[in-house]
DNA sequence: AGATTTAATTGACTGGGATCAAGAGATGCC
DNA sequence: GGCATCTCTTGATCCCAGTCAATTAAATCT
């Protein structure tokens, strides 16, 4: 069930030019000859089955994953079997950030879906930014980004409501889910009522009963782990948004 | 009371080689030869006023700041008056790096206390870190740890118990200070009540009555804003503390 | 296909912490 | 100095969401 890691055998040369995500992902806003050399640099193995680890807590650093395709959770094990989950990445999403500060991962990294991941070992990255200016600072902007992102999950936890938290967490997969080209509208949820919970500071029924109250109030129809959001508005609404947020928030 | 920002009409040059802070702020672990660099780049201003921003959420991004003395809290206004506290920042701690990412900064900085603080512009910042790749590493790890520190006020907020994050909040402080060469165990709380709480999730009157029961309890007395901490083991012991924390996490 | 485990839903109850309210100190302002 | 404002503390009450418990529905195993 919970595999050891990526056994490299088949090290597939990766095309980020010709690949969908190249809007959204590392090579965003390089040269086409900066994307090459980024391209000699990363790696791809076999893809991942539900279950297996990108890599553990507390295991040494060397490579920083970008999810290609499928879904991947991060999350910090705590003591006695307890986790925090820090959050659900889709593809383009980069992930192992935090393990620059001191060469050890601090979260761990689990695939929600059969997915496929490409691999950038980072001493390698590091070097290649050093002579790239423009892959220097797409690097330090992810890295911003990242913050960004988990300052507004600290406004969420700490001053929401239940039905905020679970609005806006619906609301913001589905603008993601929109970035990558799907349906901002219909989709399938690739974790359980539990990881949402445990993700929104909530316990599972009170997730579950939030899901079974916006259906009854037609925000959306919900089977399973197949969600159709029918009033974005609605669900905007319950999440708290303030229309007033300006245009930089949207990016990326 | 919130006067505009800081008017640099006496950028005295900064020797970073002389100040005490050097091994646990941006200069930490460089050579004296890059170290003398990266002075050359940062700019001092005079002291500020408790109540003046180093900046304002949505305003342009030009510069990183380190607080040099004092203390600052950085924070997202929301609609209506409302705040989220981001954090408290002591002297060595870089503050700005949420603003790379958009070129906007994403919250407020205000000084809690009459501070100096020095300006590194980032642009010039960058350029050196391209030169120096222990500048571009030190530059990768601070961000990376920002990022961590998140990720952990993330499992604060949304698994711990009002109880369990005063205690963390003071057991963390006091490590701070720690470092700085001051008390660990009697110091000044140079933010408000309010300000506690809402950096902790926490309603004022829970934080009030959680000090109080602390000094019933004798783990610590307090006055005003002046703490004395009587029992570390029983405050790390209600902070939930497990002690088997490996000790890559007690760096810096 | 049937047995076992795991995930999700729904109901009943409880409690931690928010909210409301009042009073006591501080601090700032003419 | 004295009035006003802001901060902090303490008490009383309430409610949101957690916990406990039971049922149903899926997924997994053999």
């Amino acid at each position: 069930m919970t595999q050891r890691k990526i056994i490299s055998f088949e090290n597939i040369r990766v095309a980020c030019r010709s690949c969908s995500l190249n809007a959204l992902c590392l090579p965003m806003g390089l040269s086409s000859d900066d994307i090459e050399k980024l391209e000699n640099v990363i790696k791809r193995s076999r893809p991942l089955q539900r279950g297996e680890h990108l890599f553990y807590s507390g295991e040494h650093f060397h490579s920083l994953f970008v999810v290609k395709t499928g879904s991947v959770k991060t999350y910090t094990p705590s003591t006695e079997g307890g986790e925090q989950v820090l959050g659900f990445h889709l593809p383009g999403e980069l992930i192992g950030l935090d393990a620059i500060n001191q060469n050890f991962h601090s979260c761990s990294a689990r695939v929600l879906e059969t997915s496929a991941i490409c691999e950038i070992p980072f001493q390698r990255l590091e070097e290649l930014a050093s002579n790239l200016p423009s892959l220097q600072h797409q690097l330090y902007r992810l890295l911003s980004k990242e913050i960004v992102e988990e300052a507004e999950m600290l406004m969420l936890l700490g001053k929401r409501s239940a039905e905020e938290r679970l609005a806006a967490f619906l609301v913001s997969l589905s603008q993601r889910l929109g970035k990558r080209g799907l349906s901002t509208t219909d989709f399938h949820l690739s974790m359980s009522r539990h990881e949402i919970g445990n993700y929104l500071g909530l316990a599972v029924e009170t997730v579950s009963r939030l899901f079974s109250r916006f259906q009854d109030e037609n925000f959306l129809s919900v089977d399973r782990k197949h969600v159709k959001i029918l009033s974005m508005p609605g669900l905007e609404t319950l999440a708290g948004i303030t229309p007033d947020q300006p245009s930089w928030r949207e990016s990326n």
